[in-house]
RNA sequence: GGCCCCAUAGUCUAGCGGUCAGGACGUUGCCCUCUCAAGGCAGUAACACGGGUUCAAAUCCCGUUGGGGCUACCA
């Protein structure tokens, strides 16, 4: 059976580069119908936190990608760990190294200044028992076989589909176990891999020199060397490896931001791997399709403009419903985690005027976030603050749309304009009090409907135009000049709150009247 | 520096000896249109360079250049 397992370690928060990584290993195992492990390497214990180790856990859950088994934490296994090593110190394959932090600096800087590599001296390779005391701080050496001055590792690796060899030469005898015991990276992958019938081993090309390190050591521990395969980095959009600089690489942080997680997942599927000319995939295609034939050997820019359009995609297969619950698990999310970009808010209360708002703003947002302020309109259950600059709309204004009569003078025709612009909204008031939307028993997309047509009359019968007169009222109602069409945005407010906004405008124009 | 890996448009990529080098994001123009989007249509743009192998190379080989990684008692 395939299994694979994401490794990451809890010493940052879970980025979109593990991501990836995480995501290839979930769907590779799935393809297969194998299993799927997260594994913490939290041995580490100067930088991992705690924190970071909870941020990566309900990320991934964000994401859906579930582990199999529950997740292993190597932090819980030091016993094993020890054993092994025990193991290789007494077949002679380890050994003791006593060696100070200090003189270790030295002879590396030593090493360097005569240009040459730098690695360990083998000081310690040789010791006998008598020149030993485990009561010294001490560390345990791997010992690189040297017998045959030119011997090579290889492994095979499945994305490039070649073997990597690597002479011995470069490798050191390094480090297996620390002196406190803790074991490093290279040895508890190898023995936590092995122990748990790891087959597959989906990883960063960051590790690819590590590689030989670890098939010398499940050979020493008499393991079969899993399957390897290296995808290669994240790099951010001036070509260099994605960090904190580059803005957002928190999983996290994403969906703060009003991504949905399908989004990512589909965006970082296509960023490495493909399947022809396909772009969106769904998570069970990407099972079905999945293999790492297609996944690409070279480095890739993340490009947030077409996550945005993924995310886009997403967004307008939701219904106003689910987009309601998204939206307020953000803000949910926001009052627990104060570094965030989404705006803090009132929950969203579900109803078919939101529905209708939030189906109108379904095709001009990109983001939930998105949603949410361009909602901003109605969930301001108060008066808006009209701003002046929105004058410059109003000056535009004509009342009748076919006659072009000229002012004698410019404050005139503004005088006149202000007062066209009142008695336009005026009537529109009257209109909208007969339009009686309360006493209407219809559906949203009826009442749009009747609206819609209760307007073309209203604008037919005073031979006005809806293309000049849309504007305005669009400013009356929302404060913006952008929004969603006028008639939805009528039904959304509805009538109390319509005809408020209306008066409340006309109070604004009379009091700017002299700014026109 | 040494070792390892990589190289198709601005970006993600298809391609796996013979293609008008295909798709997507972006971008530009047009259409639609109550604003803004969305949508539709059209356009723009690439095989890093130099040698081979071959009747034929984006595809295979070797260099060069460029990029990335490793070179820790980090992972």
């Amino acid at each position: 059976m395939v299994k694979t397992r994401f490794a990451p370690s809890p010493t940052g928060y879970l980025h979109i580069g593990g991501a990836r990584t995480a995501l290839f290993n979930y769907i590779y195992a799935k393809h297969f119908g194998g299993k799927f492990i997260l594994r913490i390497e939290d041995t580490d214990l100067e930088r991992s936190l705690k924190a970071y180790e909870e941020d990566i856990v309900k990320s991934m859950k964000w994401l859906g990608l579930v582990s199999d088994e529950p997740v292993l934490y190597q932090s819980q296994r030091l016993d094993i760990y020890k054993e092994y090593c025990q193991k290789l110190l007494a077949q002679g394959k380890a050994y003791n190294c006593y060696c100070t932090a200090n003189s270790l600096e030295e002879d590396k800087n030593k090493l360097i200044a005569e240009g040459k590599k730098p690695m360990y001296s083998g000081k310690c390779r040789n010791l006998s028992d008598d020149e030993q005391n485990l009561n010294l701080p001490h560390v345990v050496r791997f010992k690189t076989d040297r017998s045959d001055g030119n011997k090579f590792t290889k492994f095979k690796d499945l994305i490039r589909d070649q073997f990597v060899s690597v002479n011995h030469s470069e490798i050191d005898d390094f480090v297996i176990m620390r002196t406190d015991g803790i074991p490093t990276y290279n040895f508890a992958v190898v023995i936590d891999d092995a122990l748990m019938g790891i087959t597959h081993i989906i990883r960063g090309d960051d590790h690819l020199s590590n590689t030989p390190k670890q098939v010398l050591l499940y050979e020493a521990l008499g393991f079969e060397p899993p399957a390897f395969a290296h995808v290669s980095m994240i790099l951010g959009n001036d070509g260099k490896r994605l960090s904190k600089r580059h803005g957002a690489t928190a999983v996290m942080q994403y969906k703060n931001d009003g991504f949905l997680p399908e989004a990512l997942i589909n965006y970082l599927v296509r960023l490495g791997w493909s399947h022809g000319n396909d772009e969106i995939l769904s998570i069970d295609e990407m099972i079905q399709y999945f293999d790492l034939k297609h996944i690409s050997k070279s480095a890739g820019v993340f490009n947030k403009e077409k996550l945005l359009w993924l995310n886009a995609h997403y967004i307008k297969q939701k219904t106003a419903e689910e987009l309601v619950s998204l939206i307020n698990d953000i803000n949910a999310t926001n009052i627990e985690n104060e570094n965030n970009n989404a705006e803090k808010g009132e929950i969203i209360q579900y109803s078919e005027n939101v529905a209708v708002l939030i189906d109108a703003l379904k095709p001009r947002a990109k983001t939930l976030v998105e949603i949410k302020e361009k909602m901003g309109f109605y969930l301001n259950k108060g008066a808006l603050s009209y701003d002046t600059n929105l004058l410059g709309e109003i000056d535009k204004f004509k009342l009748n749309e076919l006659n072009n009569n000229e002012y004698n003078d410019n404050s005139e025709r503004k005088e006149s304009a202000a007062d066209e612009v009142i008695y336009f909204l005026n009537q529109l008031m009257d209109f909208v009090k007969n339009l009686q939307l309360n006493t209407l028993s219809l559906n949203g997309v009826g009442c749009l409907n009747f609206i819609k047509e209760s307007f073309d009359g209203f604008f037919s019968k005073n031979k006005w135009s809806l293309k000049h007169k849309a504007m305005l009222i669009r400013i009356a109602l929302t404060g913006e000049k952008i929004s969603p069409g006028i008639y939805e945005v009528i039904f959304a407010l509805g009538e109390a709150r319509t005809l408020q906004r209306i008066n409340d405008f006309i109070e604004f124009v009379r009091k700017n009247k002299f700014l026109l």
